[in-house]
DNA sequence: CAATTAAATGAACGTTCGTTTAATTATATG
DNA sequence: CATATAATTAAACGAACGTTCATTTAATTG
């Protein structure tokens, strides 16, 4: 099975990611073994040594990986400026609606954070940080314009962060409430929270 | 070392039980030995098995024991019926009062649910929903009562209690704030989440 | 069509795991 | 003080762990 010098996409790298990431999420890391990963693949222990030097990188992988994608994709999502209001409720949309969709990897990226070697942490808490800046910055410029009443904004920032992280525990298709409802739901709460009352001026940009 | 017959309370047992309190939650159940936690007690690994019957035994002793005390300690502490508006209050301070000091107990509590055995698991969940309705009902009869504006009771619940306990993810003692000071910005938040934005309207208890 | 090389196998390595057991030690009771 | 019994130790069990390695298989390249 010769490739392409410089190719790294193979169907079993990719494959390996997506079983570690469904086992890690499903049982956590230390209980998972190299050999149930690659049962679920179709291959030998062995094989995923072609594709990752140990368990260690597969883990930092996946959690690097995840972080970088969320950042990408918040910065895609608030490129134009606006408002603080419209910022927020932006920010809750995209937070909530991203989320909801990549529950294995939000999980292993809040459990598995302490069993990552410490090069690995810290760059995934740097990566972290750098995304609750973007809520935070947020709240900042909101309450210095006297739009919101955040005495706090790091504080207020982790809570909504929480908050809204939070769907994940409970929500699953097919339930009781659509994405969108819930959507309304947590923009609703976010904007009070911080002090925003008249639904007139948040932004509706449902999907 | 014999002992009372129908005594359970040795020193072994309990420092057995703190000790894997504190290596579950600083590396995981799957990651810490039944040697681990003897050597941090000062005892072999076999002396453990006086005690507990399996290292499963243990998990479930801290979960199980840890909502229990929970649901306890919150019966207690609102007694005495009142409005909406304080009984949300009093909840808030309450649930931020006793999860801050208790940080190891809930993040195991959290974290190791998928270790545990199904009959053990159904125990914790059964627990856990038991503490989720107190806040559930506080909020379907102040909506009722229309003080609140809550329009799903049981996602706003949730989404409370997802913002209150993250407190725990980034409180230390010793850090910019006390814990007052954190119970003032949290119970602001949340009032204001439900639509009560009048401080008058809000029962002031700093302990 | 060879030569090359990435990928996968299957067995093995040393280590650690949870748990058990026989023997020993220590404590409380009659 | 003698006895009963709870607690502990030290050693051992089989099983499973992450990882390595010689070898085989299969695809690409000149």
């Amino acid at each position: 099975m010769a490739r392409t010098a410089g190719s790294v996409g193979t169907k079993t790298f990719d494959e390996v990611r997506k079983a570690a990431l469904q086992l890690f999420a499903r049982h956590g890391y230390a209980a998972v073994s190299m050999r149930q990963i690659a049962a679920q693949v179709g291959v030998q222990a062995g094989a995923i040594y072609n594709h990752f030097p140990n368990k260690q990188a597969l883990l930092a992988d996946l959690l690097i990986g995840h972080m970088r994608n969320l950042i990408k994709a918040c910065d895609e999502a608030g490129i134009q400026p606006a408002s603080p209001q419209v910022e927020l409720e932006r920010f809750v949309r995209f937070h909530i609606r991203y989320h909801i969709d990549r529950a294995d990897e939000v999980f292993i990226a809040y459990m598995e954070l302490r069993n990552l070697e410490p090069d690995n942490f810290r760059e995934v808490q740097t990566l972290r940080q750098r995304y609750e800046r973007v809520l935070r910055d947020i709240l900042r410029d909101g309450a210095k314009a006297g739009v919101f009443e955040t005495s706090d904004a790091p504080v207020a920032g982790m809570a909504i962060i929480a908050m809204l992280t939070g769907v994940n525990t409970w929500f699953r298709y097919g339930g009781r409430l659509s994405v969108t409802q819930i959507e309304e739901i947590y923009v609703k709460m976010v904007m009070q929270s911080v002090g925003i009352f008249d639904p007139a001026l948040r932004e509706e940009e449902n999907a």
